[in-house]
DNA sequence: GAAAGGATTGTTGTTAACAAACAACAGTAT
DNA sequence: ATACTGTTGTTTGTTAACAACAATCCTTTC
C-alpha cells in the first residue's frame, strides 16, 4: 500500500511515537501545556486518535529530554522550572559549549562553517520590526547547534538536544514575564557570533574558549533576570 | 496478593521493566552479550518470562544509556566501542568531573565527605589479593559516583549515570585483553583520591580542577593503550 | 468529632494479538 | 548469468483488554 501523502509530512519514514513525541514536544514549549499540569496517558492517546503504547514512549523521551517528569505508578508533568534548574541548566551549558569549541576548532568542516554563515547572514536580513524576541531565540538555539554539529562529537551533541529542549523551555518561560527587550542585546547578536565562527576557523582554541565562555555567562545574565524569586506555584491538579 | 520474594530481588516497589534494565544492563556489562550482537524483543521477553513492554523499555534506557544501539524497524545491538568513542566519552568525563568537583566545592555536606572516605577506607582494608583491577574499578566508579552525588546537581548526575555506564563497559572491554595490571596505578589509588577529598574539603576549587583534570587523563592513558588500533570486527549476525 | 479501615475510582503497568515493515529467497524473464 | 518481482518468514510497531497500584471518599468505631 502506498503511503498517503498529506502535504508532505511523512517524507523520511515517521513512525507513529516519533509524531506524538514531537506534538507533545510543541505544546509545551508554545506553553499550550503549562509547567506543572498532569498528562494522563490514556487522555492524551484519545486526544491524538491513537493508542496508549506511543504516547507512553513519547512521555519517556520527553523525561530523557527534561519536559516532562514522570513518578512510578502517578504518571506524568510537565516539568516547572526554579531557579536552581537555570543554575544547572546554565552550568551544563557552559561545560558542554567549551568542550563543543574546542572540538570544532579540531574538527569543523568548511561546509560546518558555511552552515553557521549561513545563519548569520539569515538573521542579518531580518528587518528590524522582524527581529522579534521570539525570533532572535530561534535564530541563537539554531546557531549554537550548528555549533555542536561542526564539533562531530555524537555524545556531545545528544547531550546539547536535551538541553536546547531544555533551554528553549526556559526562554519560553521568561518571554511571558518580558515585555521590553534588551536593547543592548540585538544589536550586539550578528557581530559577536560572527566572531565565534571566525575564531573557530582560524583555529584559535583558548581564544575560542574564553568567547563562549563570556559569551554564555551574558545568556544567563540576561534569564536570570526573569528568575529573581523563586516562580509562581504551579497548579497541582 | 503478596509479592513473591524469590530471594531478596525486588524489595522496593520495583517494578518488571526495572528489573528487565538491571538484568540486561547486568548481561551486557558481564560480557554475557557481546558488542555487536542482535537483541531481539520476543527472545528476551521469552528468555525473562516476561511480555515485550517492558523488555521494550528496558531496551530504550539502555540506549540512552548508550549500551545499546537501536534502529527502526530493525531492532537493537549491544553497542560495540572504537578509538572515537573513547575519545568521546574521556572528553564529556573531563568536562563533567571539572564541572562536578566546582559544585562541590559548594556544596558538598559532611555526610557527602564521609561517604567518599568511607569508600576510600573500605579500600584500604583490602588484601593485595583482593585488588584486582575488576575490584579497583568497581571502587573507582562508586568514588566518582560519590563525588558527583556531593555536588548537588541533578542534570550533571544523570549525564554521569550514562558516562558511568559506558566506563564501566569500556573497563570490562579493556579487562580481557589485559593482563598485568599498572604496578604504578595500583598504590597510587588510594593517596590520589583521598588527596581529592581534602582539596573539596578545603573548598580549593581552582586546585581540584587541575586535580581532578589530571586525574581523568590518567583514566584515559590507561584505557587508551588497550586501543592503539581499532577493535577486532564485531560479528553482525 | 476524629481516626482507622475498607470499598471505589481513576491511572499506570503488563499482556497478548494484530498490522506493517524489512530481509531473504525462489522463480521468471531477458 | 543477471536483474527483477513476488512470496514468505521474521521482527518491530500498534492496539485493546486485563491486572496492579495509588488516591480518594465513605463508613465504621472509639
Amino acid at each position: 500500500m502506498v503511503v498517503k501523502s498529506n502535504g508532505l509530512a511523512l517524507a523520511s519514514r515517521r513512525v507513529l511515537s516519533d509524531v506524538v513525541t514531537d506534538d507533545l514536544r510543541d505544546a509545551i514549549l508554545s506553553h499550550d501545556l503549562e509547567p506543572g499540569i498532569r498528562i494522563a496517558e490514556d487522555g492524551l492517546a484519545i486526544q491524538l486518535g491513537v493508542s496508549r503504547g506511543p504516547v507512553r514512549e513519547a512521555l519517556m523521551r520527553l523525561e530523557r529530554e527534561g519536559l516532562v517528569t514522570i513518578e512510578r505508578h502517578k504518571g506524568a508533568r510537565v516539568a516547572s522550572w526554579t531557579k536552581t534548574d537555570i543554575e544547572e541548566i546554565y552550568s551544563m551549558r557552559s561545560a558542554m559549549e567549551i568542550l563543543a569549541i574546542e572540538w570544532a576548532c579540531k574538527n569543523a568542516t568548511a561546509a560546518d562553517l558555511d552552515a553557521m554563515e549561513e545563519i548569520l547572514t539569515r538573521f542579518s536580513r531580518l528587518s528590524d520590526k522582524q527581529r522579534t524576541r521570539k525570533e532572535i531565540s530561534k535564530f541563537d538555539l539554531e546557531f549554537h547547534s550548528a555549533l555542536f554539529a561542526s564539533a562531530h562529537h555524537d555524545r556531545l551533541n545528544k547531550t546539547w538536544e536535551v538541553l536546547r529542549s531544555q533551554i528553549h523551555a526556559l526562554l519560553v518561560y521568561t518571554w511571558s514575564s518580558d515585555i521590553k527587550i534588551n536593547k543592548a542585546y540585538l544589536p550586539a547578536w550578528g557581530p559577536d557570533h560572527r566572531e565565534i565562527v571566525e575564531v573557530i576557523r582560524a583555529k584559535q582554541t583558548k581564544r575560542a574558549k574564553t568567547l563562549i565562555n563570556t559569551h554564555i555567562e551574558g545568556g544567563l545574565a540576561r534569564i536570570s533576570s526573569h528568575f529573581k524569586e523563586e516562580p509562581k506555584k504551579i497548579s497541582r491538579n
